[in-house]
DNA sequence: ATGAAAGCGCTAACAG
DNA sequence: CTGTTAGCGCTTTCAT
């Protein structure tokens, strides 16, 4: 029923292979005959068969996005911004969701791996040595994690938890608690070992308290802990277990910031809509997003246009970058002067 | 370099066709020669080449999934639904933002027909008429819009704006506004006519508000507005206005909801995390995710698994379907009993 | 500048 | 049950 090449060949009197060119190779074709093809071609509604023409040229013009948990309000920005980007880029995106799921994952690049150019990796789950065997049957980037020989695009979340504590230790804290994430997450462990460090460094003392599902939930749960522990202030792995563990403190009878000061991670949208407004580390998701597309369409031939380098330094040259984007902590109304000792309703 | 479905043959020393029916057709195939077969190609690790196979059978065994805007917190849930269930039946995902452009759908329809079996269209912001030509290229299931003659999930949030008028006078409303959301929305005018007829009913009086962008923005530079008209509740498009407007009659010194009653639509993870806790009608977006991929794949004829109707009454008959999702007042904190009269600072 | 022919990876009759 | 043949829609040598 859709037209294809050829009848597009038929309408304007030409050879299959000259409609062809005429849309793959405009500049092989006598300027002529080109107009008359494409005026057929859109008489007609024709539009080349993508798949088809993979089949020969090997490229698909599809990636891959596989995220965790679509739900999971970190990642929507994210997803948008790369598929504007791939889409300006004149690609198509596939969208899969693993459930926080590692095997899931690696079973996902597979089922897609014959549809696209590449695959974007988001917050993975699965091991290094799994990602860097997958990777060699499609492209990826990864995003928020670091593998040696891959291309990477991480968030520097390291350099914001150490402003976040820096900024606890200044409003008088000296117990602070640090709200783990899920394990296997790069992102939890540079949190963990620059907070540490930081704590360290300004004679605190710091309580690990995970590891924890990455929701508002496992959040919340948390917060009978966080009170047994004594401390004036927690650091959280995200915004949702940062917004979770304000509700469960809440409902403990417990003030935020004059009991407790609270500061997650990301910089949700939410974040601002919560009360009290989220003291958080602003990362920046969506130029992640296009960072990541542009790192993988890097080698792109056909690029016609956004070929170059938008998003912070991805880089021209054929190398595997590695990519830190800079981070910022966004101080709201969730963080406040440590209270006088014993007004905390620690451990009682 | 994959692995071809000729490898597979040469390793198994079969003809190719073999191979080919040892994946598509296996009970046409001696089960010695098919274990055979399949064993090689795990080794080899052959997968099927879908778009190879879509050339010729038709069927690409993708969806296309089109959104006003990944963004708004309205969707993900939806996605991640239609996502689940479409891969739980095989089918991979397109996800497409259209950045709330209607001519933007146009074209993501055109350029995403020869790569799936049938697209979702979200909240469409087209033309009725436009969406029925565009269905001529490609099966179409449309999410949140009555279309004639085409297949459509919708939840009812008639009865739901219904219910929430019910409640408002039931706490002692009579002057209400109607905070509206963007042109063109069915939804929109759904909750104007039945919001419009309750009021009647209850003998009290409605202000329509609008059209405004659906958005936090949009509900929060309403406020003013609102105060000035006086009103003692509200009713609003969405979630997202909803808090958009409780922050900015905050930011005019009116409390919510001791001063005016606020009520949103949707029911988003916010709505429970905001202070006050949103009172709203909750939506079933992950079940009209489901069961719009439910009717979009009702004649797939190879449906190994999860073919019947999970998803409220999809329907397995052959007929276009056109579904309606009830959906549910819930009660929280941003609607109580209205202020006597003279507390509401109304015009003043 | 255009046409002819081969073939990408696969399935679908049709024989046998 | 299995092999043969043709061909899906397209690009790409290779001629002309």
């Amino acid at each position: 029923m859709p037209a294809t090449i050829r009848d597009v060949a038929r309408a304007s009197g030409v050879h299959i292979s000259t409609v062809s060119r005429a849309f793959s190779a405009p500049h092989l074709v006598n300027p002529e005959t080109r107009v008359r093809v494409l005026a057929c071609a859109e008489d007609l509604g024709y539009r080349p068969n993508r798949a088809a023409r993979a089949l020969i040229t090997g490229r698909t013009h599809n990636i891959g996005l596989i995220v965790a948990d679509i739900a999971n309000p970190f990642f929507p920005p994210l997803i948008k911004a790369a598929e504007g980007q791939a889409r300006y880029r004149d690609y198509h995106v596939f969208v899969a969701d693993t459930n926080e799921d590692a095997s899931a994952e690696e079973e996902l690049v597979h089922a897609l791996a014959k549809q696209v150019d590449g695959v974007l990796l988001c917050s993975p789950r699965m091991s290094n040595s799994l990602i860097e065997q997958v990777s060699r049957e499609v492209p990826v980037v990864v995003i928020n994690r670091l593998v040696a020989g891959l291309p990477c695009v991480m968030m520097d979340v390291g350099q914001g938890a150490r402003a976040a504590v820096e900024h606890l230790l200044s409003l008088g804290h000296r117990r602070i608690a640090l709200l783990g994430g899920p394990r296997g997450s790069w992102t939890n462990r540079e949190i963990r070992r620059t907070a540490g460090a930081a704590v360290r460094v300004g004679g605190a003392e710091l309580t690990v308290l995970g590891p924890n599902h990455p929701t508002e939930e496992g959040g919340r749960t948390m917060a009978e802990q966080v009170r047994r522990s004594g401390v004036t202030a927690v650091l959280a792995y995200n915004d949702l277990m940062a917004i979770g563990l304000i509700e469960g403190l809440d409902a403990l009878g417990l003030r935020v910031p004059e009991d407790v000061s609270v500061v997650g991670v990301d910089d949700i949208t939410l974040s601002r809509l919560t009360r009290p407004k989220l003291t958080t580390v602003a990362t920046p998701t969506a130029a992640a997003g296009r960072t990541a597309v542009d790192m993988l369409l890097q080698h792109d031939p056909d690029a016609s246009r956004g070929a170059r380098g938008r998003g912070a330094g991805a880089g021209d040259r054929r190398t595997t970058a590695q990519v830190m984007l800079q981070t910022e902590l966004v101080v709201r109304d969730s963080t406040g002067p440590a209270p006088p000792p014993g007004r905390n309703a620690a451990g009682t």
